[in-house]
DNA sequence: AAAAATTACGCAATCGATTGCAATTTCAAA
DNA sequence: TTTGAAATTGCAATCGATTGCGTAATTTTT
């Protein structure tokens, strides 16, 4: 085959003394043309290394059999994950994935879903990013008649099919599992609470303490401590504290757990005998740090494909009464060493 | 905006009663068109919510300002990290990636490069599966006419641009280090031998031993033990040796290390002290493992943006007599606690 | 003010595949 | 052999944007 050259249904058309119609209802094996030609057509479509031009199907088909995903980080084990499992349960359907990642910047997120708009993809997925609560951007998706869906972190006043996790339940039985095992005074290192999830987690906590009659202390919750320094950062305050917490939860992350872990051993002081930790997400890396951190899985690559066949299933759908769906999936809480207050340690 | 409608050109065109040639070249910022008319347009297109069709402007272009990427798995740091560091270097220059996962199946592999070639990619960038070693499907792409880039994992013999680490001498430093800390007798967890970086592994391994006059026993070397579990069961079997080694380095990946770390642990083998520990990659857990896992970066980020940046660079290049380039890069040797011999541990 | 040179815009073909409708062929029933 | 229905195939428009070429409008030059 000639360099910079494709064979088109028309090359195919020439060769065989035909339309290129006939060519294109064979490839595409509609019951309109004989089965002797049809085979015929195959034959040397294959011999002419014949590869549909997608682009001039899409077209005029209106369609891409595209979606497009747009989240924070690409290299962030949970996303890495969803996107992973939307791939599993799309891919044997023919479709492809365009991946964005904002970076975690509103203005990037409005320029990734502006070209995945211009894509013509036939969905876009998204998990929005931390700063910015502005949506005119998505809102401007569906004006294009284009299926959006909400994973993870969703913008909630927007009326979108969504797959979250129930994290206020998930969150709520983390601090449960804390009080049970014994732990009094719990501190929470929580995340910016213009993300739901954050927010979710937050009042999952208070619900918790509530439930077993425990005093909230402001003191020992503390804002925005989302990464593993800022994590770090808000255990030393708070170890520090004239009456510091006995368990810190991490609600935002097992890299904020993470941070805990160091400053306490930077510390002396042991978990999980004087220090409970609970960390959120079930990273790679919290079974084997030393001790193992209990946290919160998320199911992450089911969620994608929770999110692919969401897709599938609504694509049909136009009934347009109903109200959008949304899934929630349970996550499990894994409880580990960090937590093992009355085993030594 | 109705849904299901996108404004086009002509929409644009017909409302100030001009033809789509002028929208068009207004819209691409042609000369040809008069200052206030493209201003007009501008306006219009914008209070129109107007998007281009890429589909349509791809076509009639013959290029597609995609790139498709063909890895193993997403959700692997390593490949996630090159995947980021790809979208960074080529998302403001406007091309989009379109990415697929082998499942390290040669079978799934040729279906993704189909599709993408399908899809009219501008660029394949792919490392290959573990298994099977027919590239076929990698000269379509080239008799295609579309570039193709290996990085890491490559098939040597075939002359396309590549992107790789220099796995030989990265071996070859980690096991003069193990050497060099006083370790003596170093067993060799390999990987996969038809993948070229597993081979190149052993050879710099065989080349440092060598170099410091130490007999190869084969004994120690362990085939195939490339996943934790695999690396656990080498290490098993290594270490019930009549003389097992005193070091191990799991070249394949930090998560076979991992395995030795754990195995070594369950039998009481102190690390490093009795046992030196190691792995490659330098994954996000190996750095807070007890002990901390010596290991080699292989800048996979900065990986990421040379593969796109090659691509860029090669595009403009009509050169055919020169032969396609390769980057090396040089991977680099993190020392930690697992090798730490004369350290007390 | 007429001629020449620019500048701005329109016409129509093109990219490759799809599809409604019309035309032709095939085959069986009358 | 004729007729009608069914099976095949062809014709031509279409999806939306781009672009070479030609013409009209405007500006510059003499």
């Amino acid at each position: 085959m000639k360099k910079g050259k494709r064979t088109t249904i028309y090359d195919i058309a020439a060769k065989l003394g035909i339309t290129a119609s006939s060519v294109s209802r064979a490839l595409n094996n509609s019951n309109q043309v004989n089965e002797k030609t049809k085979e015929l057509i195959m034959k040397t479509a294959d011999e002419l290394n014949y590869k549909r031009n997608i682009l001039a199907s899409n077209l005029r088909k209106g369609q891409s059999k595209t979606i497009g995903i747009v989240v924070p980080r690409i290299n962030q084990n949970f996303f890495a994950n969803v996107i992973a499992g939307i791939e599993e349960a799309t891919y044997q359907k023919g479709y492809n994935l365009i991946i964005c990642q904002s970076g975690e910047s509103h203005d990037k997120e409005i320029q990734c879903v502006n070209t995945l708009i211009n894509q013509d993809v036939d969905c876009i997925v998204i998990s929005v990013s931390a700063d910015g609560n502005d949506y005119q951007h998505l809102q401007n998706v569906i004006d294009h008649g284009i299926q959006l869906i909400q994973f993870d972190r969703v913008a909630e006043e927007l009326e979108t099919l969504k797959v979250i996790n129930d994290n206020e339940q998930a969150s709520y039985e983390a601090v449960s599992h804390l009080i049970e095992s014994g732990y009094k005074r719990i501190g929470l290192l929580e995340g910016p609470q213009n993300l739901s999830i954050f927010k979710q987690r937050k009042t999952g906590y208070l619900r918790a303490l509530k439930a077993y009659n425990i005093e909230v202390i402001d003191e020992i919750i503390v804002e925005n401590a989302w990464t593993k320094e800022l994590g770090a950062e808000g255990t030393r305050k708070l170890l520090n504290l004239p009456q510091p917490p006995d368990a810190i939860f991490a609600s935002t992350s097992d890299f904020s757990a993470l941070g805990v872990l160091e400053v306490a051993n930077a510390m002396k002081i042991k978990v999980p005998a004087e220090l409970g930790v609970c960390g959120y997400a079930n990273e790679g890396f919290s079974e084997i740090t030393s001790p193992s951190i209990t946290t919160i899985d998320q199911f992450s690559i089911y969620m994608g494909n929770t999110v692919a066949n969401l897709y599938f299933q609504e694509k049909g759908n136009t009934d347009t009464t109903s109200k959008p769906k949304i899934i929630s999936i349970k996550p499990e809480l894994i409880i580990r060493g960090s937590t093992a207050k009355n085993a030594k340690s």
